[in-house]
DNA sequence: AAACGAGACTTGTCCAGACAAGTTCACGTA
DNA sequence: TACGTGAACTTGTCTGGACAAGTCTCGTTT
């Protein structure tokens, strides 16, 4: 614990003290529905003033880790599993997260002109060129989701001197740079069509669980659009809301 | 805006300030994009010390409405669009807030003991009486979502005297003081029964959207377990998520 | 034994000041 | 004109203090 302190010591003090507090939150060092040490006791053990360790204890508020009122010390909240932004994008990281071996086998990349549903929806000109790539997703070697992903130019030309059997599309981008920073998933079912059904084995018309992708840039450009089919049996979404802290999510009509 | 200043005046300051501004970025007033007035600006505006407008930029920033960085002024961020709990929860309200009218035939409501699987879910004795609920739920006439919810008796026994068809159970517990505070959902798609299949006038096996749902008191007990299955042409599940601020979501797989 | 109340303790709120670190912009120089 | 340099400005961080408001404990009173 201390080692990790010191390590990122240039991180600003309540920073490190919120790190430290989530992590003996995470570890059941302080356990659930336990009152937190006064913050005059915080204080002296670590020897900063007050307002510090206001700011970090805000920090745990509003992730609603902790809750409290006047006059009472603050107590663990009911942790409300979440997962970070790379594991909820990534399906490589996904799988690792989960102990398991991700695995996939590309059926075709390719690029060609935007049609008019898919500009539509990505915001290009009809026609205009996109890097698409289609693969089949395996967890621990079983046929698990379809992935129908479509890159804008700048985005995905750097797709094809990358070996898209071998891991995970999201870390390549990322290690070269580019910034995916929001995303934006609508969910449906849909039937299996020929495709889906002979890629994972299933009839078609089966019902399979859909997530729609779009994921923009920090400035808000949209840089890939995505058709992911899950069997539903093998994988599904979960959300926690609370009365307390918001979340992003919605429940939305569909359009005809 | 002043009378709803005035009007809840015994709200702090900095509460009262967060209000007003986010009022202002909901009302275009501060356009997304666009830099707020520095923090010294904010103080001299409202009469305030400069800490206190920091704590009301800070409940904006936790929320994700406001983005910045040191040395220039935060920029009001990319809105994410939210659904409160109470619409997220309640399908009359979720219809209510689109401007469409709910409505719902109740097919039957009975009380009986749990089976084994629901006793597990709700975690009950295997025996124990559960009020259940199945409706079909129309959004504008039409049909849209098969619901069968299960209530634990202390807040079943509430529905032997409401009229199931005349709106919402989630709204008439709540008014009787029953403090629905937390959901937890499990997204998955399951072909139509033959229940589903004539309620909603598809064919059996045709692909539906699934909502599982679990809703917890405050106190944390399990109240209500709930399976709703959606006509995926007619209702999704939007989730949006970015880097910066955390999302209680997460892609779970499914034990078989 | 139960009810009440004073006081200690804890958190919420607000202020004023100080320095660090980053941005912006105008001015002077090459 | 193009380029740096530095001052002014802005936000981030941290401190110390003060009072309000709520909770809890324990001793006293009924």
């Amino acid at each position: 614990m201390l080692k990790y302190v010191q390590s990122i010591s240039e991180e600003p003090i309540h920073q490190r003290l919120s790190d430290l507090f989530r992590e003996r939150i995470a570890s059941n060092d302080w356990k659930e529905g336990n009152p937190l040490p006064s913050e005059a006791e915080l204080c002296a053990q670590h020897g900063v003033s007050r307002g510090t360790v206001r700011q970090a204890l805000a920090s745990l508020r509003s992730e609603g880790l902790i809750a409290g009122g006047r006059g009472k010390p603050p107590v663990v909240a009911h942790p409300v599993p979440s997962q970070s932004f790379d594991t909820f994008m990534s399906y490589t990281e996904w799988a690792h997260s989960l102990g398991r071996e991700p695995g996939q086998r590309t059926i075709e990349i390719a690029r060609r002109p935007a049609g008019e549903e898919l500009a539509g929806k990505m915001l290009l000109q009809t026609g205009e060129p996109v890097i698409q790539v289609l693969r089949l997703r395996l967890l621990d070697g079983l046929p698990t989701m379809v992935e129908r992903s479509s890159f804008v130019l700048e985005a995905g030309k750097a797709l094809f001197d990358f070996d898209t059997d071998s891991g995970s599309i999201f870390g390549h981008l990322t290690s070269l740079g580019v910034d995916l920073s929001r995303g934006k998933h609508v969910i449906d079912a849909v039937g299996a069509d020929e495709m889906d059904a002979s890629l994972l084995g299933v009839s078609a018309g089966s019902p399979l669980l859909r997530e729609n992708r779009l994921t923009y840039s920090r400035d808000g450009k949209i840089l890939e659009c995505s058709d992911d089919r899950y069997l539903p049996h093998l994988a599904n979404f979960v959300i926690e809301n609370t009365r307390e802290s918001k979340v992003a999510l919605a429940r939305v009509p569909r359009v005809a």
